[in-house]
RNA sequence: GCCUGAGUGGCGGAAUAGGUAGACGCACAGGACUUAAAAUCCUGCGAGGGUUAUACCUCAUGCCGGUUCAAGUCCGGCCUUAGGCACCA
């Protein structure tokens, strides 16, 4: 047992008296940036699940620092933004004090844990000089037209009260509190994402991101390629213009299907006969949440367009048209061709609504069900006889083209951001809207625009930001008339403090720049960024998004801002649910490490299980940790006074086993290859210097203190944090015998220990010779034997 | 429904250019030390059969097939489960 209080303490004292952790800008050392997403500062506190992560990138900084390289390995805090903003609510506190007494929290608690971040450029989004340059980084969006004002039906969340971008309010619900969120009609700051469509995809070639992360991106932004078709209002100069995937089955239309926001019927209102019915329609769909849209009513509900068709370009026919709220405004051009045939949707809306089905690909039974196979093009002039899907939709499409009816066309799922949040707690949206010059930029020299000092921050039922209620703050001259005009209420989502703080870490107390240009070649992109799953889509193309804009405008040097992405999986509770209050099994860190030391904590977070999957926590398998790291601490009674290693062999592989496994962190089997080490030095009973020395420095990136502290009472050197990182030699790894395995017809039948050199021959020699196989090829004709050198003899009989 | 992963002892998990399944740890059981307990140390530990004891044999990596001298690993088809997307035309 050993006083890990003590050591853990005076070392965290001496990193800091020393500067070791700190990254310096310039140096002619190589660099190395590793970048765990820094934390919301909750007042729930540390979670053992960070722990878990920033152990593992600690791990990995503390390698690459004894490697040789300037380790950039920061951390700040994720300040603004609704957790921040309700903890303050509840607590009847302003959210700047809440957030300020919640940092203290976590930046002590891991200080605890011995995390080896370079305080100095320790950041929050809340500081006003981080906030500042957000702001000026959203000015810039709108000065290259990427920001701008649109009203639109937006997701709110009535509990929240506040409006959501589609990311945070998928599947129909609340992010945060999952509320089913409702359609309220809103003008909001919208940043133009999808323009970026393609370059964030194209992007993910330059990345090293886990496979699973890029196709998460992928699907997110959800590209798909078609062609647009027009189809003519009959008796109007309307036109209909759809997006189809599958312009090969255009023979098979056999009605129109429009949302039910969807501006024809507007201009056509004059025309379409049931009007009444069609606007009970439309106010349905609009009552509908986006949830009850999506998820409850796959039922198919819809009205037709009386008094209106549609031609089908290729063949003159005359088709109805509906309105359904199963087409979205969002998407495409609000409109679909449908061909109940072959697509499952359509068909169910057909078979509802009684219209007629027209089989154009072979293969299917359209008294059943849509087909939506691959099969021989029927009625469908000069597509007939086609079988190849692919070879079909391009034949249409050249069609379409030559005809001027249709034309290729690319869609994306991913939408423009919508940037406008009706909070208090959030970076002000810097703009000033006049009566006479409309919106008007505040001017760089006066930001940033600081969030007001006042009491009063809940949100409001109307839908406006607190800050509205503040007509101080509101009231401002308009920066070019001068006239008195009104500030931009809103602020921005949480999401955008954490779209660029990887680039203020490489020059965080500029306050000329949001960062200098030096600072951002030197450092490059982030080389490994680690994070939660649930950012793999999100924050990452939000992040990559901004760092794009900032690219093409000149500001940043890399396109990519980071380079490997890698995800943790979340640390359950002992009874393998997630942690929570109510399920009573939270597991604290601060109690661990007063009870069993940070080393402890660490290891074990370490050996839990793979990195990257969920893992339960259990209190017994880190008490067996601790025990290990006691073990450690009892070798320095088994000192000799001999030189080298005791077992050069063994040395040496897990000297390359510890190394490999901290950089494809499996750290579990790095942890029990230094567990398998210690188990054979004690049952050496005695070993050398070098023994001690290399083993606690392979332990050292896990934990860290009581490596550092017996590196000292042994003087066994130079303490590890300054010293470089073991090399072993490939050749030494190998062992001079092995155990030759003899199997007969596949079955083991016997071992034998023999020098690694034994030829072929030999093997098969010695294999014949073990009683055991001797007894079971007796009597049999061998067919034939295969030996594997420095393996195995596996001898075939019949 | 679609896209990803993952299914191995009582438990967490090792092992994939196909080559000893169960490393390492936990739990459990027996023993040592102790007045006793804790801690620590030693031994055992997939299931079944077999032997005085060794030996040895059979079965076993979600299920069913296949390829191979050899399959946890490769192929085909299922089942279960976790995560992501979802009326996206």
């Amino acid at each position: 047992m050993y006083d890990f209080k003590r050591i853990e303490q005076k070392w965290q004292t001496y990193w800091k008296e020393h500067n070791t952790f700190e990254a310096k800008n310039g140096s002619e050392k190589k660099k190395y940036y590793i970048l765990v997403e820094f934390p919301y500062p909750s007042g729930a506190g540390l979670h053992v699940g960070h722990v878990r992560s920033y152990t593992a990138l600690d791990a990995l900084a503390r390698k690459r620092r004894m490697e040789g390289y300037n380790v950039l390995f920061p951390m700040g805090w994720d300040a603004f933004g609704a957790p921040a903003e309700q903890y303050a609510i509840a607590n009847h506190i302003h959210p700047k004090d809440a957030v300020q007494e919640n940092i203290k929290t976590f930046k002590g608690q891991i200080q605890t844990i011995g995390i080896s971040f370079d305080w100095n450029r320790e950041f929050a989004t809340t500081d006003a000089d981080y906030y500042k340059w957000t702001q000026w980084q959203f000015l810039k969006f709108y000065e290259h037209g990427l920001a701008y004002k649109a009203k639109k039906p937006i997701n709110w969340c009535p509990k929240c009260k506040t409006g959501l971008s589609n990311e945070d309010s998928s599947g129909g619900v609340c992010e945060r509190c999952g509320t089913p969120v409702v359609q309220k009609e809103k003008e909001q700051w919208m940043l133009r994402m999808s323009d970026y469509a393609e370059q964030l995809l194209d992007g993910l070639d330059d990345t090293k991101f886990q496979e699973r992360t890029k196709i998460a991106q992928r699907n997110w932004i959800g590209k798909s390629t078609g062609a647009e078709v027009d189809f003519k209002v009959a008796d109007t100069d309307e036109t209909l213009t759809v997006f189809t995937t599958r312009p090969d089955t255009l023979y098979g239309v056999t009605f129109m299907v429009v949302a039910p926001e969807h501006p024809m019927i507007e201009t056509l209102k004059d025309r379409i006969q049931n009007m009444d019915a069609v606007r009970a329609y439309q106010e349905e769909a609009r009552h509908k949440s986006a949830f009850e849209r999506t998820e409850l009513v796959k039922d198919k509900t819809g009205v037709c367009l009386e008094g209106l068709k549609a031609i089908n370009p290729l063949n003159d026919t005359e088709i109805p048209i509906y309105i359904s709220d199963y087409v979205m405004m969002g998407y495409g051009t609000g409109a679909i061709m449908a061909v109940p045939a072959h697509d499952d949707r359509d068909y169910a809306f057909a078979r509802k609504f009684d219209i007629p089905i027209i089989e154009v690909i072979k293969g299917g039974n359209i008294e059943e069900a849509a087909y939506t196979g691959d099969g021989e093009m029927v009625n469908s002039g000069v597509l007939n006889g086609m079988t190849n899907k692919k070879d079909s939709i391009d034949k249409m499409i050249a069609y379409l083209e030559e005809t001027k009816i249709g034309r290729k066309k690319v869609n994306y799922k991913l939408q423009d951001w919508i940037f406008s949040r009706q909070r208090f707690w959030g970076e002000p949206i810097p703009m000033i809207y006049c009566e006479d010059c409309g919106w008007v930029p505040v001017p760089e020299k006066d930001l940033p625009v600081l969030l007001p000092d006042v009491a009063n921050y809940e949100p409001t039922d109307n839908g406006e930001s607190p800050l509205a209620a503040i007509t101080d703050w509101v009231n401002t001259p308009c920066p070019h008339c001068g006239k008195m005009a009104r500030r931009e209420t809103d602020t921005m989502p949480n999401w955008a403090g954490s779209s660029w703080y990887w680039l203020r870490y490489m020059d965080a107390h500029n306050d000329k720049e949001f960062v200098s240009m030096d600072a951002m070649k030197y450092w490059g992109k982030v080389d490994w960024y680690n994070g939660g799953m649930e950012h793999a889509t999100r924050h990452l193309l939000y992040a990559r998004f901004w760092n794009q804009f900032l690219y093409n405008i000149g500001l940043v040097p890399n396109k990519e801002p980071f380079e490997i992405r890698t995800s943790h999986g979340m640390i359950l509770g002992d009874n393998g649910e997630k942690m929570s209050k109510s399920k009573g099994n939270v597991v604290n860190p601060n109690e661990i490490v007063e009870n069993y030391g940070a080393d402890a904590l660490r290891t074990y977070e370490m050996f839990i299980g793979d990195y990257e999957k969920e893992a339960a926590w259990s209190t017994n398998g880190l008490k067996g940790c601790k025990r290990f790291l006691d073990r450690v601490w009892k070798l320095q009674d088994c000192l000799n006074d001999k030189d080298g290693y005791t077992d050069e062999v063994l040395i040496n592989q897990t000297i390359r086993k510890v190394t490999n496994d901290l950089e494809t962190m499996k750290y579990n089997t790095a942890v029990s290859a230094l567990m398998i080490l210690v188990n054979r030095f004690e049952e050496a009973k005695t070993i050398t210097r070098s023994d001690l020395r290399t083993l606690i420095h392979l332990l050292n990136p896990i934990a860290p203190h009581i490596t550092e502290e017996m590196n000292e009472i042994c003087k066994l050197g130079t303490p590890l944090c300054e010293s470089s990182w073991p090399t072993y030699d490939e050749a030494k790894c190998e062992s001079e015998t092995f155990t030759m395995v003899v199997q007969v017809n596949g079955k083991v039948r016997g071992k034998i220990e023999t020098k690694s050199e034994t030829s072929k021959e030999e093997m098969e020699q010695l294999a014949r010779e073990i009683e055991n196989v001797k007894a079971h090829i007796e009597g049999k004709e061998i067919v034939k034997t295969i030996v594997v050198p420095k393996k195995l003899v596996n001898i075939v009989v019949k």
